[in-house]
DNA sequence: GATATTGATTAATACCATGAACAAATCCAC
DNA sequence: GTGGATTTGTTCATGGTATTAATCAATATC
């Protein structure tokens, strides 16, 4: 590094520590960015958040349960009780009993979840595609590159805590 | 790019069809990654986390008012009410009148809650720094580079909405 | 067949957040 | 300076998010 600069690049120490407080900024504010996004997407498609975030669990299955909802979403079954609940309400899923398991309720989409799902999915994908858009092929892929590493380095500074 | 490869390097639209997705998804765990951390943070410091943002704002500043909060915030102020009377309860603020206008209530800190705030910031600023020490000093410029693209992009995208 | 386990629901509790209605203080215009 | 508008903060009703504990029915295990 260019010791001419040091009055704007700072060096060692405080090299480090400029780069931290840049870094947690720059990543709280894309977090602000993306729960903005979802509070958007929420009021758009008329849809509490949570049962958003469910509707997009049915990706090909044809049927989940319960259980393996709240796997997925990573809350307790009660909650998932209510979010289908709601859901259900709106006439976007429909519970069955599993003719083979008594105590299981299979859960599905209906006509109607279907579509909703598929036009959250193609909002989603529009919007991180108008985002890489801004940037060349070449840009796109450093992107990508740094994004990548730095989730690694988060999840194991993460683990590091628990 | 090579041709060689397009078995696993997508071409075209395809290439970035498979870019968006993978945007996407990183951008996706990245956001999950910080709301795990967020929590951890509230159960470490035994506060809420509506507690803990507000508990961070007092930067430099010795007093706030409800409506300053509640802009830093974004949230309305009779939250800001609640949050405070939580805060006032554990002892980490205190409210006084202002003596220039009576309408206004100026929040400070109180020994504590500024031990306290440091004692987070403290350890934001170790997880962050964490993050940046898995990488070289030429990585780190990389990624802190095109992480400001990145959220550049993203809040072009955010506007576009509205 | 008695007991343990599993899957789902219910109820109680707590946190996050908003909007409407309100009271008190201040501002401002005449 | 009095009267109306604005500003500041609180209270209240409501709704969304999420957990834990208790419970119930069906199944699995022995």
């Amino acid at each position: 590094m260019n010791k001419s600069t040091a009055e704007f690049a700072p060096e060692g120490v405080a090299l480090l520590d400029y780069q931290t407080q840049r870094l947690q900024g720059l990543i709280g504010e894309m977090v602000h960015c993306c729960q903005d996004r979802m509070i958007f997407q929420s009021q758009k498609f008329d849809l509490p958040q949570a049962e958003l975030r469910c509707l997009m669990l049915f990706g090909d299955e044809r049927y989940l349960t319960v259980k393996s909802i709240a796997q997925r979403l990573e809350v307790a079954k009660s909650r998932v009780t209510k979010i289908l609940e709601g859901m259900e309400a709106r006439g976007l899923v429909s519970r069955t009993d599993d003719p083979q398991d008594g105590r299981i309720r299979l859960i599905s989409l209906t006509p109607e979840g279907r579509r909703r799902a598929q036009a959250v999915g193609e909002f989603m994908r529009e919007i991180h595609q108008r985002i890489l858009l801004q940037f060349e092929g070449d840009q796109r892929l450093e992107i990508i590159g740094a994004l990548e590493s730095l989730r690694t380095a988060m999840e194991v500074v993460k683990q590091g805590l628990k």
